[in-house]
DNA sequence: GTCTATATTAAGATAGAC
DNA sequence: GTCTATCTTAATATAGAC
């Protein structure tokens, strides 16, 4: 039923999306083969195994992302100074130019990252980190070039807020956008959303530490 | 081997525990009963199904945890002012009690709340939601009170960036106490963690939209 | 209420013909 | 490279004795 030398980029086209709509563990094997019209044992013929499979359906995206992100971040820190807003600027271009590179690209891959992350697979999130150590390297140093006066503990802290602001918007921002097209009337697109996160994103990273004051109202309750 | 009438609170509290660190498709009934010192087959008699045991274990929390926080900021809607940071403090003290509930409680809602949200499994979405609509609704109230210039649409995404960091944050506390423990040589408790968070999401939600200037600064790569 | 035993289903993986 | 058929494992769930 397959074509000849397709198959693999059959599964490769089918799993993204799966993965993407219902995360790696929900997602078999079955479903990923009847989707692309190939037989069941094709993908342990070209992949080996399921793990495989999805690192290969997260690497096409990385590899096609992380080298982008790191050459505006590279430009970014040879400039004199920077604002903490140009700092997360630089993922904006290399994100919607996804789009060009698969139909929905942008939004398959902001989900792709969420399910790595929020998936339990540990495997992913390790192959991640090591393999694009440089880039994020670079971006660590962007924001400290944004707003030297942030401790390290700030920059751990911040740094890891903003990686869940990011994510869970990406992981959600197709039920996101239907939300938001209904209740505001107005289409959005990936960059839309993508232009409302970098400014929040900003401002969190530039947060000041909060001066231990009284924290609530109420007394606690009854115990 | 299991004791009188204390089953169904042992398979909740090895539950939880099984949960929070591994996710709710990742634990299975027999890991969970396995752990509990009880049978298989007593899960299905005391909760029916996998399905009602989750909701069992989330409604614990919500329980101590919505009221609590609906107090909060029911008192803080009734001040002539409020600031944002205020608005997101109101969460600190019902998240810090729950340590008294149960030993390790804070981190274990935290990380619970996390597994809710980014499994899949969208009934749990609802059942939060609809469970406690009144409450999100007074934290609605709240961040419009402390900041009435954000428009809708400004309200409506930057909750959803700021649940996504709250929620990141929680489902990988663990992993994030550990690492900061080890760079920073200082032990972290849930304190710390909700107090750096505090500041940071509520600059993020009074954050100005950003000016559509120039993105980038290199060109777009080759295509 | 608790247990043993088992039914049922679905998944990942592989052997071997073509 | 592709297919059918099957193996193996592991999970949820239930029936029925005690």
């Amino acid at each position: 039923m397959a074509g000849r030398g397709e198959t693999k980029a059959k599964i490769l086209d089918a799993a993204e999306q799966l993965f993407a709509e219902h995360g790696f563990k929900e997602t078999s094997l079955r479903t990923i083969t009847g989707k692309a019209g190939v037989n069941l044992a094709s993908v342990n013929y070209h992949f080996g195994d399921k793990k495989s499979l999805v690192r290969a359906v997260l690497s096409r995206y990385l590899e096609a992302f992380m080298p982008a992100l790191g050459e505006q971040l590279q430009a970014l820190l040879s400039e004199p100074h920077c604002t903490m807003e140009q700092v997360f600027a630089c993922a904006k271009q290399p994100v919607l130019a996804l789009d060009k590179y698969r139909p929905h690209g942008a939004a398959t891959f902001m989900q792709l990252i969420g399910r790595g992350y929020s998936d339990v697979q540990g495997h992913l999130r390790w192959f991640i980190t090591t393999r694009y150590e440089h880039v994020l390297s670079l971006f660590n140093q962007a924001v400290r070039k944004a707003n030297p006066d942030l401790t390290s503990e700030a920059v751990f802290w911040h740094l890891h807020f903003t990686l869940g602001a990011a994510i869970f918007t990406m992981a959600s921002s197709e039920a996101l956008r239907d939300i938001a097209e209904n209740d505001f009337g107005r289409s959005l697109d990936s960059e839309a959303i993508v232009d409302r996160l970098i400014p929040y994103l900003a401002a969190g990273m530039n947060a000041k530490p909060r001066q231990a004051s009284q924290d609530n109202i109420v007394a606690f309750a009854a115990e």
